[in-house]
Order: C-alpha cells, then sequence, then structure tokens
DNA sequence: CATGAATGAGCGTTCATTCAT
DNA sequence: CATGAATGAACGCTCATTCAT
C-alpha cells in the first residue's frame, strides 16, 4: 500500500502506471459520470487485469480524483497562461483569457465534463479541489480589471463583482459547450468577448477580436 | 400497487405522501448529489420507516426523479413567470428575466442544486427532462430579443447566439451561487443587470434596474 | 382475520370472493409459476384493490395455495369419474381412465399447468396436497387390474407396479401436452390407449378406442 | 469482473470454484425449487463467505442456471451413452435408452429434480435450454423406431408419435422416481421395459431385459 | 509489482403480511 | 367487509477495498 504518494520515491514505472490510471479515470469519468465511474470500470478502459490495481497505486478513490482534477487544471494551466502572458493592455489580456478558456474548454471537453462531474458528484470536492484555485484565478482577473481602471482603459465598475461575473459566463459557456456538441463556437465566443468588452469600456467600442 | 400514477386518481394521503418524498428527495439529492442518493437516505430525511415505502409510491427511482425535475420546474415558473408578464418593453423583459431568474436561485438554492445535480448524475437527465425545457426557453428569449430589435430598441447582433449567451450568463450565475453561498446577490444582480443592457443597447444607456 | 375457514360460518359473499380470488390464483399460477405469483399479481388479475384483501380471506398464502389444489381436484373428479363408471369391463375402465385423463389434462391446461407449478414449486407441496389422492388414484387403478387378471380378461403381471406405469405415463403426458401446445391429442391419446391394452391384454388385440 | 466466461482463460482456482458454486446450486434447487434458491442459499450450502462470490463468479443468476443445466445434462449423457452404443438392434437401443435412462434418473435424484425445478420455475426454460435437446432426443428414438421397423424387427405406428410417447413415459417415470423414494426401481423398469417391447412388436414377445 | 479471489456493505426493488380507517 | 398505506425482510447485484500469492 502507498502510504507518502507525494514523495519522490516513486518509481518510473509507479509514475507511468499513475499516469495511465489517470487517464483512463478521466475519460471513464466523463464518460459515465463520477457516480458510475468505478475502479472496476476505469481499470477495464486502461486495459488492467483487476481493480485491486487501482487500490494499489492510490490510498483510496479520494486520492485518484485528486490526481485527476491536479491533472486538469495542470493542462488547463499550460494552455491558458501562454495567451493571457503574450497580451499587453489589460483589455487584450481580458480578452485572451475569455478565449482562451473558451478554447481550451473546447479542446478538452473530456477533460472538462470529468471536472464537472467530480465537482458536482463528490460530496467534498469544493472545498478539497475548487475553492482554492477558483479564487486565485478570481484574484488574478481583478487584478487585470482594477490595472484597466487604473490607466483609464476601463470604465468604472466594482472590479471584484464584475470579475465573478466574467468568470462566472466562462463556467456558462462551459456548460452550454458541454451540452451542445455542434455549437457554433466561433461565433458564440466573437460575441462572448464583444460583451465582456462593452461591459468593462466607457463606451461601446469593440476594438478587435482574438478569438 | 401503484400502476397508474399519471392518473387523477391519486387519494389525498397518497398525494401527501409523494410530496413529502419529493423534497425530502430534493433535499438529499442537493446535500450528497445524485449518486449518494439513495432511497435509503431519501428515507431517512423523509422519517420514513423503510426504503421500500418509496418504492411503494414511485414505480422506480426514475419516475420519483421526474417528480423532483417537475415540481422544480413549476415552483421556478411560479415565481419567474409573474415578473415578466408585468413588463412591457423588451429591454424590461430581459431584465426582469435576469433579475427573476437569479432570484429564484437565490431563494431555492436546494431545488437548484438538486436539479444540477440530476443533470449531472442521470444517465439520461438531458434528453428526458432539460433539453426540452431549455430549448423553449431559448426560443422565447430569442423572440424578446428579435422583438427589441424589431422596435429599434436594441442594436444588431445575431439573437440566438446572444440570447445563448445570456441563458448560459445564469447558469454561470447559478453555479457561482451554489459555490459561494455568501455572494452578494444584490451588487451581483445588478451588474449582471448592467452587462446584459450594455450588450443588447445601441449606445450603454443604463436606464432602469429592477434588482 | 379469518380463523376457522373450514367451518360453515363462511358469508356467501365470503364464498364468493374466495372463489373469485382462487380462480385468479389458478390463473396466475398457471402463468407466472408459483414462485412469481404474488399477491400482488393475483389481486390485479382477479381485479382487486389490494393485495390485502387476499391475506383477509385467507389466512396465508399456503391456505390459498390448499384452496387451489383442491378446486382443481375438484374439477378432476368431475370430469373423469362419469367416463369410468360407465365402464363396464376393466378393459374399457381402463380405457375410460387414460383417455379421460387426458382429455380432462387437455380441456383444463391452465388448471393442471398451475397444478405442476405448484408441485414444483412449493417447499411440502407432495406430502400436503399430492401424495394422498395420489396413493388413492393408484389403488383405484390397481384394484381395476386386479379385477382385470381375476376375470382372465389381462394377463399375467405385478398389478401395483404396472398400476404405477399406468398413471406415471399419463404424468409423462400431462408434461406433453403443457409444453406442446400443438401437440395431436387424437393420435397421441389413440397410440398412448393402444399401447395400455397391449400391456395388459395376454395378446395384443385392439379391441376398441374411447378417444 | 468476469467478462468472458465461455472462454477458457478460466484460472484453475476459478474453474474449481465454479464447481464447486455449480454442485451446491444443484443441490439447493433440488431442494428448496428454483424460485427459493436465492444466491444467500446457495453460499450457504456451498460454505461461502458471501453471496457477492457468486456474482463474482457468474455474470448473473441465468449464467449459473445455464452452468448447472450443462452440467446435468453433460452427467445424464456421459451415463446414457454407452449403453445404447453397446446395442446392435433397434429393439435392444430401445431396451437400453429405456433402461438406462430410468438407471440415470435413480442414480442422479438431485440432479434430475434440480433440471426439473428449472424447468417449472424458470421463466424461459424451456426455449433456453430445453426445446433443442428433446427434439434431438425425439429424432433420435424416431431413428430407432423408424430403424426397427425398416428391418422387420417393430411393428407398423406411427413413430413420431410412439417415440414422444416412449420419451413421455420417462419422464413420468422420473416424476414418480422423485415422489417415491423408496421404489423398487428395477421392478419398475423390467414392466416399463416390457411394456415398451409390447407396444412396438409385432407379436407380445419379449424375448430379453436389461435391467 | 501485479494478480485475481474474496469480502461485506449497500444498492433499488418485491414480497407477504398487518392494521387503522 | 373492504381498502390502501405501511412494514421489514429478502432478493440479485455492484461496489471499493483487502490480501495471499
Amino acid at each position: 500500500m502507498r502510504t507518502d504518494p507525494g514523495s519522490s520515491e516513486l518509481t518510473f514505472t509507479e509514475v507511468a502506471r499513475r499516469r495511465q490510471i489517470t487517464a483512463a479515470a478521466i475519460e471513464t469519468v466523463a464518460e459515465l459520470g463520477y457516480g458510475k465511474a468505478s475502479f472496476a470500470q476505469i481499470a477495464k478502459r486502461a486495459g488492467l487485469s483487476s481493480p485491486g490495481l487501482i487500490s494499489y497505486h492510490f490510498a483510496n478513490k479520494d486520492e485518484l480524483i485528486s490526481q485527476v482534477v491536479a491533472e486538469i487544471y495542470a493542462t488547463g494551466a499550460e494552455v491558458i497562461h501562454p495567451r493571457t502572458d503574450g497580451a499587453e493592455t489589460a483589455g487584450a489580456q481580458l480578452r485572451a483569457y475569455v478565449a482562451g478558456s473558451i478554447a481550451f474548454y473546447d479542446s478538452h471537453r473530456s477533460h472538462m465534463r470529468a471536472l464537472m462531474q467530480i465537482l458536482n458528484g463528490h460530496p467534498q470536492a469544493r472545498e478539497r479541489w475548487f475553492d482554492r484555485p477558483n479564487s486565485a484565478e478570481l484574484d488574478g482577473l481583478t487584478e487585470v480589471l482594477t490595472e484597466g481602471q487604473r490607466t483609464g482603459e476601463f470604465r468604472d465598475f466594482p472590479p471584484r463583482t464584475v470579475a465573478t461575473i466574467v468568470r462566472d459566463l466562462l463556467s456558462g459557456a462551459l456548460l452550454r459547450l458541454l451540452g451542445t456538441p455542434d455549437l457554433d463556437v466561433q461565433e458564440y465566443t466573437r460575441e462572448l468577448v464583444a460583451l465582456c468588452q462593452s461591459a468593462v469600456h466607457g463606451g461601446c467600442a469593440v476594438e478587435g477580436n482574438t478569438a
């Protein structure tokens, strides 16, 4: 039984096995939902001989799900950060963040579906895995909005609340994407970015579009 | 031996019991998620002596969940319709719809949490209970936007896409509400309504606010 | 609760209800088998409002089944006895018995199917309801055979054993009838009677046929 | 996680456990009937710690019952075939078949009782497990009778119908055997074989006896 | 390291039976 | 007399987890 899973004592094989299982778990949760994603189903998709092998590599189901969440967050950061880092003005950063998020959701639907299933299906998902990164993301977004107001680029509004709304409108977009596979993502993104801009700018000018 | 549950032949006691069980089911699903909301848990919360009693009153779990969904939708309609019906201009209707929806989400968090849990946890939830009302709601919203454009009240935009975005931003607001119990709902609503208005109006004038 | 079901204190309505329930039970057991013939199913077929009503009229399931068995045996006796009583020689009696039994099985398949289901499905069916009438029937048949031997009509054989075989060959015929709905009963009966005759007569003469 | 129960990939232990469970199932079904032969009862008789273990080794109850039926048929074939294969004339084959069948029934009463219970208790027993072998057996028997007629060994009669009757008289014998534990099997067999012979031969000569 | 057998709790559901009305 | 609501045990089955090999 693995008692110190966070340490670096993990064998090379060990790491590979954990990755393999994590990937299969994402696939399984996305497909069947958290409730029906049993070790047996995950093992089947991972090509493992027995559900017991998962228990061998992960202390319990929660540890596996932790790993799944971490993996998904890491992938998301890898995709979105480069896009926002390249932007110079606050407006450009906002556009990059919104458009980049949706692009990530679109290109990683299974990951995001799994994430949503865990968030809704796991009893303590929120406090254990979501609250911290969410508020961190909200902080970053608030900072961008405040900066935009400081430079006079954005009009006056309560930055935390608007940051929350922008963050939430991405949540809404994700739900839409997962529920409407044939959504016209390009048009959706264009209008959503326009909406964000008209919300933060004094006038309603739409200057550019990164979609 | 309930064989004709849809008919109006239901006894008074029967109706009361079904209501009691439905209410307990909402509470349970909201708290534990769809997957862990077993008959045993629901019975416990309803003060019933046995899970078997639920099976006595509902043909199977799906029938119970159907009733739960129907109950929640009915409650929502009761709350929101009066607010939108009172509005005369398209803009006022849009404001009433957005503010009314959030007010309902706020005052019925358990109901909405249960609804989300069912949507995510039940294998055929979408096709069985959500797709139809969702697209109906989208149709209604699109109609309002189109009407606003016809009267010149709204600027030019693809009405279906914007309707979708408005609908989704309410989904996002719901997720926020469920995840942030101490949210300042009044401010959130005010800014969200403002955002919607700046999105649909030619200028960014904010004329009134129903929050 | 009925505590003295055998007495004559039974109301007229009571008797009618018991008959109605018994008939429905026969139908149900024949259709679903003893194991699946629940009070709920029987009540449905009898047009009763509740399974509880059966418990009200019968002390328990065993008492109902007792009644069912008694009813079926009574019906059988009513049909077969007249046929054998009319026969004068031992050979004619034997033919009447065999042909009459099969005719009864044929015309009362549901009854006989129910009887078989009970015999096989009920834990103590044999000792409680079948052993006594079976050995009585065997006695009667043995008597006929012995009489036939006394008069020189039949050849020499161990009468009890042959009686048993004749009785069993009817059991086999019943199984066949129940499992082969489109059996040519007439031909089957003719050959079976012929077989019985060739078995008991010194020569193999086939004198007549009552099929 | 047994997903491919028909393949030969079964472990040694697996095979042993399945045999053990199958044997316990035969015993249980014979004793309690199909309807009352629950996994709990079977597990108790097999000395297993939990009914869940049966579900581990068999996909569902039907698969277990299939195995039980297959096992019983295989055992029967093993016992009876050698006896009939040794016979040369049609008459000898018929005698060997009848006497051999009864000998098998006699020495494997629990097996046969279980088989009868399944046939009567399982909703689709007939079509799934019995119809095919039954009609195959009938075909074989018909062929023997026809051959006997071709060589002039047997008298003229409708071979299919008589084959059916012979087959049914064995069914009747089985029922007798199961219901009368202290039956004098030897005498019963002798008379039954005699009866069969007098039925098929032109004269009533009884040439030999294999009982 | 990996396997597969085993465990026991829990699932939704059906059942015969009881009992207040 | 009849009803329908209620009960609690049992059903077949799945689950995460354990452990000897």
